[in-house]
DNA sequence: AAAAAACGCAACCGCTACTCA
DNA sequence: TTGAGTAGCGGTTGCGTTTTT
């Protein structure tokens, strides 16, 4: 090509347009139209460049432009229409009178994306969010609350009732078979966690089963299996509730992975850790885990590191955490405050394990493993 | 009350497609 | 057919505003 940019002429204003600049434009278009865009700026009397004075115009001076709130109805049709058109922002402009491609792309980017995601649809697919890094950062999400939880009082089975403390150890096995390539997961499991029913009793026997002969839970499920099993039909919840449990998700995750290390994590800076978690999510092919420390919950920030199905040897850095404990153990060596804020039996739990179960019953999920 | 972080939007940049000589 | 000029598109950036700490 070699032509030069539009645009780089010295002494050629850029940046916010003022209202006299902006009645200059509308005045000349509304006598001449605009005509050729790269001749208007002169014959305006602006120091601008066409193409600014064309955007200028067509994003925000053209009289027919609608101002305001995007309509629920607006909403609807550009949903649609991107789940039929992708981010072809001025096709789906041309269906909604009134609004620029620009506007419709920023409103997408600022509002419906975020939208979506919270209601467990991917705004790429327009298909519910079934990813397996997702799955794991339900997971994770669960496994963080009920070692937290843990921290509290590891053998207080009052507050750590017989349900939670199967679905938590039920949780560490289910990382462990979908990490670790010597524990296919197992079919007869697999099935348990499809049916819409079951009962704590059947998660504690098959933990008790198949996990603890691996060497992957410690002890304490005998706690779970002692007490009255309660009857947990996780997937009768509704599907209307999951946009709090995303959002829950997403935040927590992006809480993580945003983080840098940072004093906190080795206790030479002013906050020394009060608790701490691990993370695993994937990269690639790789297991990623991350050890986290921190003063309250949510704001962790976070040491990362890797290796191919090798996470158990990964070193526990800030709690010098024995490696073979890493995906068994439900405590840290530290104290926490402010456990109280991570409810596990609220709803949005419920609806994570919803998403889990439903997730880790499909037939392809398993493949993916 | 001040500072920091998050948010939202207008404008810009770079690329491609189209037109025409 | 080729290449210059132009318009349009989608991604990205910068900055003012709002919210949170």
């Amino acid at each position: 090509m070699g032509r030069a940019p539009c645009c780089d002429e010295d002494g050629i204003k850029k940046g916010p347009w003022t209202p006299e600049e902006d009645q200059k434009l509308v005045d000349f278009i509304q006598r001449n139209g605009h005509g050729s865009w790269r001749a208007l700026p002169k014959l305006a009397g602006l120091n601008r460049c066409g193409k600014s004075c064309r955007l200028r115009w067509t994003n925000y001076l053209r009289p027919d432009i609608k101002r305001g709130r995007f309509s629920d109805e607006e909403e609807q049709i550009i949903i649609k229409l991107h789940s039929h058109m992708g981010n072809k922002w001025s096709a789906i402009a041309t269906r909604l009178p009134g609004r620029t491609d620009n506007e419709i792309k920023n409103y997408w980017n600022t509002h419906l994306k975020k939208k979506l995601l919270q209601m467990g649809i991917d705004p790429v697919t327009h298909k519910p969010r079934t990813d397996l890094n997702h799955l794991l950062g339900s997971i994770t999400h669960l496994l963080m609350a009920s070692n937290l939880g843990n921290l509290m009082n590891p053998w207080d089975s009052a507050l750590m009732d017989a349900a939670q403390l199967a679905k938590m150890q039920w949780l560490q096995s289910l990382l462990s078979m979908m990490t670790t390539s010597n524990n296919p997961p197992n079919m007869e499991a697999m099935n348990l966690m499809g049916s819409p029913a079951f009962t704590d009793r059947q998660i504690s026997e098959f933990l008790r089963s198949n996990c603890q002969l691996n060497g992957l839970l410690d002890g304490s499920l005998g706690v779970a299996h002692d007490l009255m099993p309660m009857q947990s039909n996780f997937s009768n919840l509704g599907t209307q509730q999951l946009p709090c449990l995303y959002q829950a998700l997403d935040e927590s995750c992006a809480s993580l992975e945003g983080q840098e290390a940072s004093g906190a994590i080795d206790g030479s800076g002013s906050k020394a850790p009060n608790y701490n978690i691990n993370h695993y999510s994937t990269d690639n092919n790789h297991m990623v885990m991350s050890s986290c420390g921190g003063t309250a919950p949510g704001i962790p920030t976070q040491t990362l590191f890797s290796s191919s199905s090798e996470i158990v040897k990964a070193e526990a850095v800030q709690d010098h955490v024995n490696p073979t404990e890493i995906s068994t153990r439900s405590s840290a060596s530290t104290t926490f405050e402010g456990w109280g804020e991570l409810n596990l039996d609220d709803q949005a739990s419920d609806y994570c394990w919803a998403d889990i179960i439903d997730q880790t019953s499909s037939p392809s999920w398993r493949n993916d493993l």
